[in-house]
DNA sequence: GGTGCCGGGCG
DNA sequence: CGCCCGGCACC
């Protein structure tokens, strides 16, 4: 009974606190979900999305991060950074200490840019500060960027977690709606042409970044995966912002780099096993490519216009890519090496919508690394279950339907296309994840493993739910006491008390 | 026949 | 949607 009781409250529960948790500042899911993630701690999670869209969480926290110079860059507060070589001005975005990062919104290229608090310096003095990294390849000819900046997005370890956010920030920011500009929100100005342009996508990312939720409340902590099945057709840079941010794409790093890294990335792992192909995320393309070489130049000769001396441009094709897990066999059938556009009906449509969580390669699950990274990581683990074990008892009944309850086989086999859909597309899993998809995680392995299974056991009652041997209401009470049964009985429905 | 509960009706 | 009940399958 106890059980029962609370597998019910529960549900409540998680419902309660997932809705409640985005909204508030730091909800207490998001330690738990990141523990889900299974992953080493992801400083990115949390930076990748105050950094750059929040600061006065930041403000508050660690101001220590980085001994440096600790400069407090104040919103609008006039700068000198080094970008695209030279020294240029602009205005205080916002300043994440925890991330030692400053947003500036440079007033001559009117972009945004997201960079370390060592390479801003205050307008006033004249030059850069002094130990800081700087110079060495900003006053040659066409450093973009001082230091770091200049490797690019395939990375090693050392640098990943920071390039990481370098990137993520900057796609968050400048690259948001669209290639061209974006004006940040703050600074209404000028731009509302662009602004306009990418209106569409912001504001639904707006919605779920707020965490209001206003779906159905599965929201995943921290990262930006919120992926509230987005309207916008086709992949915009947002969801590659999202891609890289992602804490899979920290996974992806840690786990298997090279993947990434490989240009030539065929290494056809086993057979049937998924591939890894990049497609392009610029809209209206969506181009598959099998390698990243490939991709890249697609990407800069017809979208960025190769460019090559626009600063601004200036390796963002590696933003305008995504990685994409492909069954071999899918794309085999193609057969051979580069280009063609192969079989994006697979792909395509889960990936506009997903949060693609690209750079990842999925060296762990040999045999469906698509789900099992996928579904796993993105939706599921977001759930709450340590808050599952309670429920009012007597409106389960009620509560049921919408909670879809893990009591029988049968409410079993209704869930479990979540999880089974495995093969068909490595992808396509997260489509739904909806309110209820993530309960089935909250059996035990073998449940689950039944639940994927069932369907035809109990055929002979394919309709009707096996007589349950457990005491019901009615028994327990007796009919004179039919007040207390539960509502399920008084209506002479399956008992939510006495489950079995 | 007693019981559990599905399907469906009513307000 | 809450409530109720006919009727069926199981025991």
């Amino acid at each position: 009974m106890a059980s029962v009781l609370s597998r019910r409250l529960g549900k409540r529960s998680l419902l309660g606190a997932r809705v409640l948790g985005p909204p508030g500042a730091a909800p207490p899911l998001e330690p738990q979900a990141e523990l889900l993630e299974g992953a080493a701690p992801q400083p990115f999670l949390a930076s990748k999305d105050t950094s750059c869209q929040e600061q006065p969480k930041e403000l508050l926290k660690a101001p220590g991060t980085s001994g440096l110079q600790q400069v407090a860059f104040q919103l609008g507060q006039k700068v000198c950074v080094w970008y695209g070589g030279q020294e240029c001005t602009g205005l205080v975005e916002r300043h994440s200490w925890a991330e030692d990062k400053v947003t500036v919104w440079l007033l001559d290229q009117k972009l945004q840019i997201c960079c370390k608090v060592e390479e801003v310096w205050p307008a006033e003095l004249q030059s850069p500060i002094p130990q800081a990294p700087p110079p060495e390849q900003g006053t040659q000819a066409p450093a973009y960027r001082p230091v770091s900046r200049n490797i690019d997005v395939p990375k090693r370890k050392s640098d990943a977690v920071e390039m990481d956010e370098m990137m993520a920030a900057m796609v968050l920011t400048s690259l948001s709606c669209s290639p061209v500009v974006q004006s940040p929100p703050g600074v209404e100005t000028n731009f509302s042409a662009s602004r306009a342009a990418c209106d569409p996508w912001k504001e639904s990312g707006d919605v779920s970044d707020s965490g209001s939720s206003t779906t159905s409340g599965h929201w995943s902590g921290s990262s930006g995966v919120s992926t509230p099945s987005p309207p916008h057709p086709q992949a915009s840079p947002k969801y590659l912002g999202d891609a890289f941010g992602s804490p899979q794409t920290d996974n992806g790093f840690e786990t298997d780099p090279d993947a990434f890294l490989l240009d030539e990335p065929a290494p056809r792992k086993r057979k049937n096993s998924v591939k890894v192909m990049y497609k392009c995320l610029w809209p209206n393309c969506g181009k598959v490519l099998r390698s990243i070489v490939g991709i890249k130049r697609h990407v800069k000769a017809l979208h960025l216009g190769d460019t090559v001396d626009s600063d601004q441009f200036k390796r963002e094709e590696d933003f305008y890519y995504t990685e994409v897990q492909m069954k071999e066999e899918a794309t085999a059938a193609g057969g051979s090496t580069v280009d063609p556009a192969p079989t994006p009906s697979v792909t395509s449509p889960p990936l506009a919508v997903l949060p693609p969580p690209p750079p990842k390669a999925q060296s762990s699950g040999p045999d469906h690394p698509g789900l099992e990274s996928y579904l796993p990581s993105g939706a599921l683990s977001k759930s709450a279950p340590g808050s599952f074990w309670h429920i009012q008892a007597d409106h389960a009944y009620q509560a049921l339907p919408s909670f879809q309850i893990p009591v029988s086989p049968h409410i079993y086999t209704s869930i479990s296309w979540a999880a089974a859909p495995s093969t068909a597309s490595s992808l396509s899993p997260v489509r739904s994840r909806s309110l209820s998809f993530s309960e089935p995680q909250q059996p035990p392995p073998a449940m689950k493993s039944h639940l994927i299974v069932t369907s035809s056991p109990r055929a002979q009652s394919s309709t009707r739910k096996a007589r349950g041997e457990a005491k019901k209401c009615r028994k327990v009470y007796g009919i004179e006491h039919r007040d207390q049964w539960c509502t399920a009985c008084r209506w002479k429905k399956a008992c939510q008390r006495f489950l079995d």
